[in-house]
DNA sequence: GCCGATGCCTAGTCTATCTATGCTTAAAAC
DNA sequence: GTTTTAAGCATAGATAGACTAGGCATCGGC
């Protein structure tokens, strides 16, 4: 994984999972690297930091949980999250858009956009 | 711009824009910003920088020129920024598909890799 | 009993973007 | 004729976030 690159969309990319239902930390670092192939590997110093910071921005709420004797903290969406993510989404769009129409040579009207 | 997002897409995007012909340091920030619809805003505290890392890398080498009473250093790819800008192409491709992956529910399949 | 997988957390390092600033010359505005 | 704007290069310092490396605890397999 680049982690320049990663920069700025990781917060996207939890966001995205947790929309999918309530989910906790370690299940999001495994939800991330199967659906991107193994390709990103959320490491615990980016992932904590950054539900903590989606948390403090009242993103995201969560909830201790007990499972099988282990503990578990569960986050999911806020009205705010939700409507963060569609954000970040158009944002990513935008900047696909961009790269495609610096490396397309300006046409940036092939693109795929993720609704 | 998004400045998180953008971390670590700026080189490919110079090396991309220096591979099409010797151009200079202000042109690159017209280009990239012309060729993104001006989405990209390459800031100059970003741009030399980012020229002096690769030229320290030996991916570009410049030359300084004067037109019309300008001074402008010229920068073109080397053999290695030639293989440098494939590579960070391929990257942005893996880059990209990871996060369709995620954000499109696995299906990575549904892309469109930039040759 | 030990080790790997599961599960959470944080201090410190590193890196790269941006803000702000400092220079110069040419053209345009006033 | 003077000031402003565009063209042109450069760097110091601030900032932010991913990662390394560590700590701690439980559970299951060998």
């Amino acid at each position: 994984m680049d982690s320049r690159l990663l920069s700025g969309a990781v917060e996207m990319l939890m966001l995205e999972v947790i929309s999918h239902g309530p989910t906790y930390g370690y299940e999001i670092t495994q939800t991330v690297e199967s659906r991107s192939q193994g390709y990103f590997e959320l490491k615990e110093g980016s992932l904590y930091p950054a539900l903590h910071r989606l948390e403090e921005q009242k993103l995201v709420k969560s909830s201790w949980q007990e499972v099988d004797g282990r503990r578990r903290k569960y986050y999911e969406l806020t009205t705010a999250g939700r409507k963060a993510l569609a954000v970040k989404k158009t944002e990513w769009n935008a900047f696909a858009s961009g790269i495609q129409g610096v490396l397309g040579g300006g046409d940036s009207a092939s693109l795929m956009p993720v609704i």
